[in-house]
RNA sequence: GCCGAUGUAGCUCAGCUGGCUAGAGCAGCUGAUUUGUAAUCAGCAGGUCGUGGGUUCGAGUCCCUCCAUCGGCUCCA
């Protein structure tokens, strides 16, 4: 007999040899239909799959994300096989399951792919579902698996083979179809009743873009049509959040080819949400202990030496201004640390001047890739929120946590509940990427991780995604698509004080070094503002948002009342406009309803009558009639709520 | 930068296998209408069909170049 400790807890007896769907059964049979896959002691098995020790069982139905991956790894196995069936000389390398859905990369050869081709490949897997072939494992040897794809001639899937341990490597078969596998499918193929093909695009085999580009195939499967459907149609839903689409419609930003790639224009209602978010920040900083410096858009090609971003970044930046002066060369600035270093740098400091904070809204230029652009989320032309702290190693934990807690605050005015807190470490496989000591960058890793634990962030450790100076603390934030932003950004350096040589006077009058933090809340306004955008579908908070209330008059005989009305609001600085077209009020209401404005006044005969007036929330709520000034009352009250929660 | 797709009026789109002066709705302008909770009516105006080349008697439509945009990959100080 085994035991077997269940999702809830409960321990059972069985019979040794005995399979995950027999334990599914003596639950209950309903359950048993229900149940997809499953991990046994944190491994991915299938439902066919016989235990033969003690340990955990984790059951998977569709309702599960190891579920969901499971149906969508085994969905790859079918487009693979499709794939192979439609095109000849093609060569499968890998194709795992997705957040939403899967992709297989394929090394397509002569042939060649698209949209036009989706059709037939989704009737092929179609097909193949319906035979309802059983997905079955099996343990093969090193060689036997070289054999298979030497066979083929699939230099792909041999690489992978080589790299791994014989007696490990394993099979997955169904159909007629075998693929270099490690487990984790639902029971067979007829569980899938609906395929979609989404996309193709170039993808570098192993990550890697001086490997051959291969051809990646994404797409996604259900276990019923509707599902799909509804899939499909949320889709379109999020395509109207697009921030590049509100943008236009609510006028807030533009581009221009003249003007440049990646170069956002800000048009007025842009530029007002803009400082708008720039002052609630300030006001944030202020009572933090910053303050506000202001360097130039430009530096000395010698000042990015010294910090080291030349030889990092400088082939692949915007190119050095030349002057009239022989030899001058200056450069765009991509950051604002080393000015910010610079500026520490004309005064002298004891410890007891410490920390000092200098923030700055700080616009900077980089160069990003054609490719790589993307609305305002990924620009050349940028404003960060910058600031940077300069401490005693002593009041590092200290200053960091600070900054969290500066972070969050911001993060819970503008509603992003739903972040992820990253600490972006070094890859200690490629040290050639960073600057400084190991010792330097244990200790800031170690800072970091300590301010998290002791913060309770829930938090996760990506390997490499460190900056070359040093590691990060990121907040992450979807997008319309679920693709993942990173907003708020927090650092710990101890690279750039070596190199730009910054000290203080310590109380044993010796010369010590500060450690610097780099921080931005927001990240960038561009890429902050994008992701706002789409989180609210355009519904930005009350107090952000360009135009609060609109004033719709039934007509031009309440000219006096409506100017009366409008400017009691503006008096109480409440940003109203009027609409007095001579329109129907249907009309009014739609045209204010698509401009997203919060809050609908509507002024007529009766209103002027009973000197109050009538009010519509944006969505179409009625909230009746009111005083002008309990509603002036209404919209200080909830924008006071959302600074106070 | 790479792979794939797309590019027609300010916006959203139609334009079949190449064939008369390129269409619609919204926005704009003009006029009528003075209106009570998501589009009042009529008229007018608006386009070198992304760019440059080519094939053809004839190109928005077919081919090539470039540019831009979108979805990915790579990159992201």
């Amino acid at each position: 007999m085994i035991n077997i400790t269940l999702n809830d807890g409960t321990l059972k007896k069985f019979q040794k040899g005995v399979s995950v769907l027999d334990i599914a059964k003596n639950i209950s049979e309903g359950f048993a239909r229900n149940v997809i896959s499953a991990k046994f002691n944190d491994v991915a098995i299938e439902t066919t799959t016989c235990l033969n020790c003690d340990g955990v069982l984790e059951f998977y139905t569709w309702e599960n994300e190891d579920g969901k991956k499971a149906f969508w790894h085994s969905s790859s196995h079918i487009l693979a096989q499709a794939i192979q069936e439609l095109y000849k000389g093609i060569k499968l390398t890998i194709g795992p399951a997705i957040d939403k859905g899967f992709y297989y990369d394929v090394d397509f050869g002569e042939n060649s792919i698209s949209e036009n081709d989706f059709k037939n490949i989704e009737t092929k897997m179609l097909e193949i579902a319906r035979g309802k072939h059983d997905f079955s494992m099996r343990s093969v040897s090193k060689k036997e698996a070289l054999d298979l794809y030497s066979s083929q001639g699939n230099e792909y899937k041999l690489e992978l083979i080589k790299n791994l341990t014989d007696g490990e490597i394993t099979f997955c078969d169904h159909s007629n179809f075998t693929d270099l596998c490690k487990g984790g499918h639902i029971p067979n193929t007829g569980i899938i009743k609906a395929f979609k093909i989404l996309s193709v695009a170039g993808a570098y085999w192993r990550g890697n873009e001086k490997n051959k580009q291969l051809t990646r195939v994404y797409g996604i499967s259900f276990p019923k049509q509707k599902l799909l459907t509804e899939y499909l149609e949320q889709l379109e839903e999020a395509k109207k959040r697009d921030h590049r689409k509100l943008g236009k419609q609510l006028g807030l930003f533009t581009f221009s080819q003249k003007v440049g790639l990646g170069l956002p224009l800000w048009l007025p209602k842009g530029a007002e949400l803009r400082s708008r978010l720039e002052n609630f920040l300030k006001d944030a900083q202020k009572k933090a202990g910053y303050q506000m410096v202001i360097t130039p858009h430009i530096g000395q090609k010698e000042l990015y030496m010294t910090s080291g971003h030349y030889e990092k970044y400088g082939e692949d930046s915007f190119q050095s201004i030349k002057t009239p002066k022989k030899g001058e060369e200056f450069l765009l600035k991509p950051m604002n640390c080393p000015h910010h270093c610079e500026i520490y740098n004309s005064d002298k400091f004891s410890y007891k001047d410490l920390p000092i904070r200098y923030a700055e809204f700080g616009t900077v230029y980089r160069y990003e890739q054609s490719g790589e652009l993307h609305g305002l989320t990924r620009v050349r032309g940028f404003t960060q929120d910058d600031a940077h702290i300069f401490c005693t190693e002593d009041q590092l934990d200290e200053e960091f946590k600070k900054v969290i807690d500066l972070v969050l605050y911001v993060f819970k005015s503008l509603g992003f509940d739903n972040f992820k807190a990253q600490v972006s470490l070094r890859d200690p496989d490629k040290s050639e990427k960073y600057i400084g000591s190991d010792e330097v960058w244990e200790k800031s890793e170690n800072a970091i991780l300590k301010a998290v634990k002791e913060k309770n962030l829930n938090y996760k450790i990506e390997k490499g995604e460190a900056a070359f100076y040093g590691p990060k603390l990121d907040f992450m934030v979807k997008d319309a698509l679920d693709r993942e932003w990173q907003l708020g950004t927090i650092q710990v350096d101890y690279n750039l004080p070596e190199r730009f040589d910054l000290t203080y006077k310590g109380s044993d009058n010796e010369l010590h070094r500060p450690v610097m933090i780099h921080r931005a809340p927001f990240g960038s306004l561009e890429r902050f503002i994008a992701i706002l955008l789409e989180n609210t579908a355009g519904n930005l908070p009350l107090w952000l948002i360009p135009e609060q209330v609109i004033i719709l008059s039934i007509s031009d005989k309440y000219e006096k009342y409506t100017k009366k009305v409008l400017n009691l609001l503006e008096i109480n600085e409440i940003r109203a406009l009027l609409d007095d077209r001579n329109e129907t009020m249907g009309r009014k209401i739609r045209d204010a309803e698509m401009k997203k404005t919060p809050y609908m006044i509507i002024l007529g005969e009766n209103e002027e009558k009973e000197n109050c007036i009538s009010l519509r929330k944006h969505g179409g709520e009625d909230l009746g009639k009111m005083s002008v000034e309990d509603f002036i009352n209404i919209i200080n009250d909830s924008i006071k709520k959302i600074f106070n929660n």
